[in-house]
DNA sequence: TCGTCTTCTCTAACATAGTTAGGCAATTAC
DNA sequence: GTAATTGCCTAACTATGTTAGAGAAGACGA
């Protein structure tokens, strides 16, 4: 018993489900999904895996708290300008900062099941009422809103995902190009040769914005 | 020796890629990415887990042969109309078909290498070419293909993953409204709540062609 | 025809994972 | 002061990806 080390000595607090909240995203932050185990969690907190298991039910739930608790950080600001088009422009821009901020976050929604975190519902929201504003309703602020949740997590997650390597990107022209017969025109123009994934979401991000705005025009 | 069953009298043709791949669509098909384990893949071949390993490095490499298999499945379709509008809009209908035949497919992109597939690529070589000919050139074109793509493949995650029961539909609305002062929007409309995901597809689809084509006209 | 080589599957096993059971110290509640 | 609760621990179970190495069947050359 008195061999034992003591508990509260250790000069850390005790765990509680805010800490783990921390210590998964600097985990995932620094060594990606991939390395994400309860163990190595837990390491990270000074206690063994079994304990995180009082405070949560499953991984599963991490991984949630995780993606919910980057939302958190930043909260999306609310300057109604009442341009719409750079109301949405600039919730998405932050939406997207915060996912390529940790990389690992646009992959998992994809996977999984709807994120309802508070702070994510709370970029929600804001997207939602800034479509609301500008005079969406029924089934095209539902697209609307799709389209353009589709558009940040898509366009994150496949810069995030679709990261290759020099050699790599070498490699696959040399392949595209012996099968040039099959693949002309990305034999020719190449695919994913370019990483100007910045300029990639604005752009497209204008184009739909362009077709949100004819709509709205064609039937207010 | 003579006690031991003869491997070639089983009726069944030995393993090979090609049988790999189909017993692994359809176990995916059937139950889902889940449970795709190698030792089940396994067993539905008749098989011991490690004889896969002949085959196939390792169980990434499946994966990412289930997903360029689908794609084979219907090639797509090349009826040059002139509108490239009606191509892109045939192209990206055939393309999402596809992957809601296969539930799975469509979230294996999100969280790993770039698909570089054979029969992937031909469908990425489809749509590049229509853009291409519809008048697309560099950063408008590399914009305008992964706005499209993000479109298809985000939306079929969407659809796939997000799906909720009606009781847990019920629950969120719950949740939504007990909050309704943090969510005020999404209280009153509610979130998850339209399952028109063909419709949201298409009509986001429409404010996007509406984007580019709007585009196209303004710099040709 | 014999032996050797290649091909392919098997058995056995390892390391790592998520998770559960149950114990035990510290703290809190009465 | 005793009893209940909290919250962490050890030990262990099951599942999974993957490797090592044995061995059978056929191919192939002498």
């Amino acid at each position: 018993m008195w061999l034992r080390p003591q508990r509260t000595s250790r000069g850390e607090p005790p765990l509680s489900r805010a800490r783990i909240v921390e210590a998964v995203v600097a985990l995932l932050d620094e060594e990606g999904i991939d390395r994400l185990t309860m163990r190595r969690l837990a390491e990270r907190l000074a206690v063994m895996a079994p304990s995180l298991y009082w405070h949560v039910d499953t991984k599963d739930d991490v991984i949630d708290l995780a993606v919910d608790a980057i939302f958190g950080e930043a909260p999306p600001a609310a300057d109604r300008t009442g341009d719409w088009r750079a109301e949405v422009t600039a919730v998405l821009t932050a939406w997207r900062a915060t996912l390529l901020r940790h990389p690992w976050a646009a992959a998992v929604p994809a996977r999984r099941r709807p994120t309802i975190g508070p702070h994510f519902l709370a970029w929600m929201e804001m997207l939602h009422a800034t479509l609301v504003r500008a005079g969406f309703t029924e089934k095209g602020l539902s697209a609307a809103t799709w389209a353009l949740y589709n558009h940040v997590m898509g366009s994150a997650a496949s810069e995030t995902a679709l990261h290759i390597t020099d050699e790599e990107r070498r490699l696959g022209q040399e392949q595209l190009r012996a099968n040039s017969d099959r693949y002309p025109t990305l034999a020719e123009r190449g695919y994913l040769y370019d990483d100007d994934w910045d300029g990639s979401f604005t752009t497209g991000l204008g184009y739909l914005l362009d077709g949100l705005e004819a709509q709205l025009k064609q039937a207010p």
